[in-house]
DNA sequence: CATATTAATGCAACTATATTGCATTTGTAA
DNA sequence: TTACAAATGCAATATAGTTGCATTAATATG
């Protein structure tokens, strides 16, 4: 794994960023610095890395934000608010909800997404 | 709203399915009934209609899944669980998550996905 | 410091999925 | 039975992501 301009930046921006990004706003904000398809390819390489986790937003759409604590495995099981005005995505690490499911279910991981106005939009 | 050949047969897949179905898959279980557009625009009004709601999979593709008690609005706040082996997914309309999440922010919707092995791929 | 190795990149082409405009068809109310 | 508008089919277009391959550049080694 190297230490890229591409890889470095697209980290700064996704850990620097409050929010999490989409590809479509890190290209943005690279401004030409790397082509597209190199976005979507130091995104796989980070999320590989545990330095990045994937969400899915409410209308489908991908955001990508820091991790934290997934030194081991992808442990985002915290929720996520999706803003329904200005499209923004927090992560609320503080947030795990608790919830059962039939045995015979096995659970490996969990996307918990809730969504209406941030504060920013109320 | 007119009761179309299409409106029906499409309604009744998804009713009368155990797990929620893609628009792939309802295209092929039509076979050739409707052309792929017909079915994008009558999922659409059956969504409007409150008959049918749109769940976002954990890899973010698209499934359907009948309403129920949803006469008023949709409240999907129930988990859905997506197999990673066989990619169903299944409605688990008896769970609810607890949580709680700071004041500031408006929670309109929510959207609970778990992912791991349904019981037919243990 | 030079250089060899190979990861990373850029580009173009391609795939998959969804949307739109418009002419035509068809369900339904009168 | 007929008229009207909703619904459909088709072709074109949009959007998002992927792949193959030649080129570039990061880094380990001598």
């Amino acid at each position: 794994m190297r230490n890229t301009i591409a890889r470095t930046q697209i980290l700064d921006l996704i850990t620097n960023s409050k929010t999490a990004l989409s590809h479509a706003e890190i290209e943005q904000l690279l401004d030409g610095l790397c082509n597209r398809v190199t976005i979507y390819r130091v995104l796989d390489r980070l999320i590989d890395d545990k330095l990045v986790h994937k969400i899915i937003n409410v209308d489908g759409s991908l955001k990508f934000a820091a991790c934290r604590n997934c030194s081991d495995h992808h442990h985002d099981s915290h929720i996520h608010f999706s803003c329904l005005n200005c499209g923004s995505v927090t992560c609320l690490e503080s947030v795990e909800p608790v919830f059962k499911i039939p045995r015979k279910y096995k659970v490996q991981e969990v996307n918990f997404t809730v969504s209406g106005l941030c504060p920013d939009c109320t």
